[in-house]
DNA sequence: GCCATTTACTTTTGCGGCGGAAGAATCCAC
DNA sequence: GTGGATTCTTCCGCCGCAAAAGTAAATGGC
């Protein structure tokens, strides 16, 4: 509570102690000046405000304490994780769900509620009541990240979303006039690649790509550790991903596009089309695996097409590491072999094997991601990327 | 002839200015300060010992006298681009390109000899002949580069090149050994790319891609403004971009893949194939164009793959400019129209534009590649990337 | 048990490089 | 010619770093 919109005004120096702190768990003052390339003076002269002002603390000793070597112990920092909390919210048609996380965005609550309105008002509304419920158990909070599907601009409007039937709206500017606090509004993708970026799989990685399959497709790249922008995001994502031009028509996509081939409405849509009943994607999923044959050469598919995908991303971004998120990943569970296999056809034989980590996201992943946004401009004390 | 292997020791400040003015151009102080985020005074300390070590120069003023603004005029800052000479040479199987450059990496001489074998040390000799000649023209050189197909390791080493049927060849060491000139020695793509990213149409982004079509494919990302290398580079890339499954099978090739598709042996090939009389590149293209059906069906075939392939780049990559380069980009000319509706299929219709450039490119200008290189080394003073 | 050794951190000192402010240079406008 | 505009230079002060020396806290050998 008492805590202004950011960190004192953090030296370049300090800040980048504090971030590599922060993201890459205790560390000591050797180790962090190996890692930043500083003399141990140095260290000494950063970390000693960052202490005093409460952001670090000299914590016991890391890991096995039988691992003992000669000399003077070192002298792990960390962050004091629980001295702010963060509150990050996932906004989808018919749901808010919240989380509070730690600095070091572990979810320590999570809150949901229903959304019966889209008015912008009556959301802000909602947001605000959900901000007071949490505050009450988790005070000193320091920020407020929401996660929207749609295009957001300056982290703070609306711009358009079609699934809530916005345009323009300042949301950013309704929350924070409810809750007094500050407020980052952002891309539901980007935010949880941002989130992956700084916490999760895309940790210390140059080059890395998030790439999200549920309602539709999302794709995220990272580079010299900062997500790049482009303009299409999320409006459509991957509908113009022709990977199989002889593949299956749906509604909303293009023939053969990554939306019709590997997201969930499309999978449904052609399971029901093929065998004239409704499943929900888990039961397609366990059908498929049981030997179904319509399921089956639908799930197949999507995993040839899943495939194919990422052996283009490979190929052409040649990231470090490629990130799979979102509801529809189970895909991999049932059809991974297809995946390799296609994968390692559209792969040169001499190429690096891809790291390809899968990560089931549920609602809550998206709002941590969000929640992440909301740190990030405290620690960075700015609303730029 | 009185250089050393670099320029003096140059401080960071020092080398960010120099490159800025090696690269783009003639540049004020004030213009410098602005673009590097420096004050005025610090741009007249850093160039003061630029100058007088003789690397920078005050040139009169630029281009249009008559645009004279109030106040005092800018004195802008030029490299002595004739200060010093580098060499490039392109090693193909059966020819040596060889060409003169400035600072600038303007070409000032071009000269060529046959290549009648393959034994690495009567190359070296025969490289070393071409340098002694072109000395003669062309004093105060500072470095040699050469570019070869095939994988090259530490800028030095040959690990593996088919066509020359060499492998873990040291031809840096024995050019070295024979000139006296510091050598560097790098795939000929790579090279390709490195001079377009300072020299190019690669000048001042941050995201740039470049893709080769000649004898085979070539790619090459730069982001951060630095190459990123890979493990498959130039042994056979693109065999495994598979860009139309149905599409023909050829001999080295994976059936359509952008090798087969793409590149000159391969087109030639399919018209072969197809008609049963052989006719070169340039004819087949003359002849699609003039509607002939067979090099038609195949130059258009062609065509679509090019344009899936620059979609599928810019769509992953998301790069601010791509350059086609290479031999086979005459393609373009003939088969623009199906590239650019291929092109506009595959992205989203709210994606930026892709900024494609096409530029022919003949054996000099991957000789000059090479000179970049040699170049890059003695401006930056090592052989890192 | 004591001291050498090892490793981690702190303190002190000095200096390089930068920004900021004031001044000099050089143009245009009237 | 005077004033304003713009570029560049000079000078000063300071921030932030490295280097080096000193302190702290552990282990190991005897």
């Amino acid at each position: 509570m008492t805590a202004g919109a950011s960190w004192l005004p953090l030296s370049a120096g300090e800040r980048s102690v504090a971030i590599e702190v922060l993201v890459h768990g205790p560390l000591s003052r050797t180790e962090l000046a190996r890692r930043l390339d500083l003399s141990p003076g140095s260290l000494t002269r950063l970390t000693k405000p960052l202490i005093e002002s409460g952001l670090l603390i000299e914590v016991p000793e890391a890991g096995s304490p039988a691992e003992a070597r000669q000399g003077r112990p070192s002298q792990p920092l960390d962050v004091v994780a629980e001295s702010r909390s963060f509150l990050g919210f996932k906004i989808t048609e018919d749901m808010v769900y919240g989380v509070v996380t730690t600095l070091r965005s572990d979810i320590v609550a999570r809150h949901d509620r229903p959304l019966t309105t889209h008015d912008p008002d009556r959301v802000a509304d909602l947001v605000a009541e959900m901000t007071a419920e949490l505050t009450r158990l988790h005070p000193r909070l320091a920020g407020i990240g929401i996660g929207v599907g749609g295009l957001v601009r300056d982290r703070s409007v609306v711009g358009e979303s079609p699934f809530l039937n916005w345009r323009e709206v300042p949301l950013a500017a309704l929350v924070e006039e409810r809750t007094g606090l500050p407020v980052i509004v952002e891309n539901d993708v980007a935010a949880l690649v941002e989130a992956e970026t700084w916490f999760g799989a895309g940790r210390g990685y140059d080059r890395f790509v998030v790439l999200t399959i549920g309602a539709g497709i999302g794709y995220g790249l990272v580079l010299g550790g900062k997500r790049v922008p482009y303009a299409e995001e999320d409006r459509g994502f991957g509908r113009h991903w022709i990977i199989n031009p002889n593949g299956p028509l749906t509604p909303e996509g293009e023939r053969g596009s990554a939306v019709s081939l590997l997201t969930i409405p499309n999978i449904r849509y052609q399971v029901r089309a093929a065998t004239g009943r409704d499943h929900t994607y888990e039961e397609i999923l366990a059908l498929a695996a049981a030997g179904e044959p319509m399921p089956a050469r639908v799930i197949d598919e999507a995993g040839r097409a899943l495939g194919i995908l990422v052996a283009q991303i490979a190929n052409f971004v040649l990231p470090q590491k490629i990130l799979l998120a979102g509801e529809g990943v189970g895909l991999i569970e049932v059809a991974g072999k297809v995946v390799d296999d296609t994968l390692r056809t559209h792969r040169h034989p001499l190429a690096a094997p891809v790291d390809l980590e899968t990560k089931v996201s549920d609602f809550h992943d998206w709002a941590r991601g969000a929640a992440v946004l909301a740190i990030q401009v405290l620690v960075l004390g700015s609303v730029e990327a």
